[in-house]
DNA sequence: CGCTAACTTGAGAATGTTCAATAGACGTGG
DNA sequence: CCACGTCTATTGAACATTCTCAAGTTAGCG
């Protein structure tokens, strides 16, 4: 038995494109690895030298400024793919939020595993699609949102993602779930100041349309006004 | 003979995956088309019907939220791929900003043409990695730059991505361009009003940095000042 | 129980938006 | 080829929102 069959994202990453003898080949090139909060996979523009799926955790995707402006690009949750494949550089830091685990390989050979997979690619084409779109949208929300929106639009966001993903019943919103973020993270992701981000969360709660009973702790207790207010 | 033959993006779009047969077959499965400036060929949030590639011309993908605010989510250039391909919907719209040309295929046929031939669907791939990329690195500009950053940034990236496609010569920035959009576009791609980037634009003409000639024209005569305002 | 880092709150400043008026470019028809 | 009308862009002034800087407050941890 290779270790894969015990993954956690065996059938929801994109090795689920792969049967069983294919995905012990997969596993002899890549290796497991656990990430602390905090720590980097991957560094803004360095080479591409790694890929990886993550099998546990949540992991940012940043960018910055030379004046040390920071804006995260994108988070990632278990089964999702991160890295840069087929391209020579990576143009966002990876960074573990939370602690993670995830399975690295070697960009080269998995290139080279890839072109020799082809439903592996097309997982990885699909994947990279639905990401591109979501990306897209959160475009909107950074060009044209102002920080009232932008935080009820991330809190439904959230809401939506931390569903627990080994969990069988049909993908429901949680109203009350823990944020894998500080403050500054969400206004990093946000495109908004903490200080901005704070007042928002106060107000929100002060109008009784959320609970924070914690610092990372959110409830959401009238979902409908929390989407009205997403614009 | 085919008119992929004849086609100017025939080596660049992600066709040049394709043999002379393959390319013959794919041809027989799209069509050419003719957009005016301002005609739209996908809708947001309507089904993905069609997919596209580029050939002539420059196209805009855009969102918006219900109050009619639009935020520019990508701009499109010949042998650029269009379209949301393996996906119910396309959310977003995608417009003809100048007279375009394209050749549209159904995207079910499309889907099962890609399906049958994996090296265009790793020129896809590796078209939408880079794609990702980019808008990635938009994200930093509508998240945390300033207006004066942002005109200079989307100045110096008009320069680079509008050069001459079928140019022969290593891909230098241009520094005499038109733009293909107006003031009010700009402002949808950058996340400004029309007012902010008019002052801009008037600043850098008054402090000598570039000169504005026409509406569209645009001159950068001090690429490397404007590089350092761009953050 | 106290320390520290994270968060909240407040006041003032900066940046960008809004609304309104003007100027200029471009196409059309005389 | 010029006059006109319309659409686009520029400019100005007041306003709103968010940021910045500074001072508290609180939660979580040893």
């Amino acid at each position: 038995m290779n270790s894969c069959d015990a993954c956690v994202v065996r059938n929801r990453s994109i090795c689920a494109a792969l049967d069983s003898v294919e995905v012990e080949a997969l596993n002899a090139i890549g290796r497991r690895r656990t990430l602390e909060p905090g720590e980097s996979l991957i560094w803004e523009d360095s080479e591409s030298v790694l890929v990886a799926n993550v099998v546990e955790g949540v992991l940012k995707l940043s960018t910055g400024t030379e004046d040390g402006r920071e804006q995260i690009v994108g988070v990632v949750y278990p089964s999702d793919f991160i890295g840069r494949p087929f391209g020579a550089t990576t143009p966002h830091s990876v960074t573990a939020m939370t602690e993670a685990k995830v399975c690295v390989f070697s960009r080269t050979d998995f290139d080279g595993f890839a072109s020799r997979h082809p439903a592996l690619e097309h997982k990885l084409l699909q994947r990279t699609l639905t990401e591109l779109d979501r990306t897209r949208r959160w475009m909107l929300l950074l060009g044209r949102k102002n920080a009232e929106e932008r935080v009820a639009t991330f809190l439904l966001d959230m809401s939506e993602r931390l569903v627990d993903p080994g969990c069988d019943t049909p993908d429901q919103p949680l109203d009350r779930f823990d944020l894998p973020f500080s403050r500054q993270q969400v206004g990093d992701i946000l495109g908004l100041t903490i200080e901005t981000v704070s007042r928002q969360f106060t107000k929100l709660k002060r109008d009784g349309i959320v609970d924070l009973p914690s610092r990372r702790a959110v409830v959401i207790r009238d979902r409908a006004e929390l989407k009205a207010l997403a614009g």
